[in-house]
DNA sequence: GTCTATACGAAGATAGAC
DNA sequence: GTCTATCTTCGTATAGAC
């Protein structure tokens, strides 16, 4: 490892994000790597000697960190709806600006993955559980009960990622749009009435 | 075409299918297809002139058209309510019975879809678009305006996609739990309080 | 760190016989 | 409808030189 680490291998662990949230898992090969990235194919197996997986897996890890760190700056916000809407906004964002090419690379990863590579699994999990925390910590922030705001996470990052699945394959942000509105009316009404009520929403 | 159809090929599309949810798309092979429907391999280009593409598409709309009566069968309940809390458990035994490798079809084919096979992409599209008529006019019968019907059911078809990923990830229902649980309670506040006040629940 | 060459296997698809 | 080759392409991975 030289000082500040190859140039050539951080380029190859950003392109394979790209790849992976734009083609999917399996069409993420080396060979397209090295072409999106122009990364020289002889050292590859020199920065990743775990191969293939490796790498994939150093991108779900680049790719989950980038978007908790947007997490963790939207939680700043005094609003938690607020950072809620951003982080719907930011999914739009990027399904317009792709024309609806780029998903969410941990989804593909975590769809495609199969039994000979179950490491990966576990490295989407730990990118949702890491979200999920983040998330949580804002609702809880703002008075919900620990539970509570583990569950609304949940339930809000399962709604993103599938509205982006939808959001692709029918190239229209409705999906999205829907999952947007309902959560941003539902936080409103948990937040500000009576969050010491519990779990659930009542009139 | 003979009368009752070749048994060999619909057993295909059968095991396509199958292995659609629990290993993906691009794992859906012709040779793995051919190996767990125990179909004979010569004779794969006579009954899919298209090949692999109109396999798994034919796959894709089998499996739409199964969750689609299920939903169908679900919506002659009195309570929708109640057909929505049966959709959620519908998947939370398919991940338990199947040890968590059972995903959705739809959603192996709609994440893998690359620019090779566009036509994919709109069949997985239609599917959606079915499930949603189909969980919108539930609403509506029960009173809801056409439009918020439509929101709702896209933002619970997405609520249950994205959740059904993550709890194939961590292997754990915790997700799905998550999700059918807002749900249900967001559907109780919206169905028997003052269904005709608009888009969003306002204490 | 990077090069070229190559082994090896898997997958999609076609050809022609039966 | 089904069979047995066979072609071609692609992807992973390794070997050994520089």
């Amino acid at each position: 490892m030289s000082p500040r680490r190859s140039d050539s291998r951080n380029r190859m662990v950003l392109s394979a994000a790209v790849l992976l949230r734009e083609y999917g898992a399996s069409a993420t090969s080396i060979d397209r790597v090295l072409a999106h990235s122009g990364a020289p194919r002889g050292s590859v197996y020199h920065h990743f000697p775990g191969g293939r997986a490796q790498l994939i897996d150093e991108a779900v890890a680049l790719a989950g960190d980038f978007i908790a760190g947007l997490i963790d700056a939207a939680t700043q916000a005094d609003d938690p709806v607020e950072a809620v809407d951003a982080f719907f906004a930011l999914w739009r964002d990027r399904l317009v600006e792709s024309d609806f090419r780029a998903g969410c690379p941990i989804v593909a990863v975590a769809v495609e993955t199969n039994d000979d590579a179950p490491q990966l699994a576990r490295s989407a999990a730990a990118v949702f559980a890491r979200w999920q925390e983040a998330l949580a910590a804002l609702f809880v922030q703002h008075g919900l009960p620990e539970e509570r705001g583990k569950r609304l996470a949940a339930f809000i990052i399962a709604a993103v990622e599938g509205a982006v699945i939808m959001c692709r394959a029918e190239q229209s942000t409705a999906p999205l749009d829907a999952a947007a509105a309902e959560i941003h009316d539902l936080l409103v009404y948990v937040l500000r009435t009576r969050p010491e009520t519990g779990p659930g929403p009542r009139p």
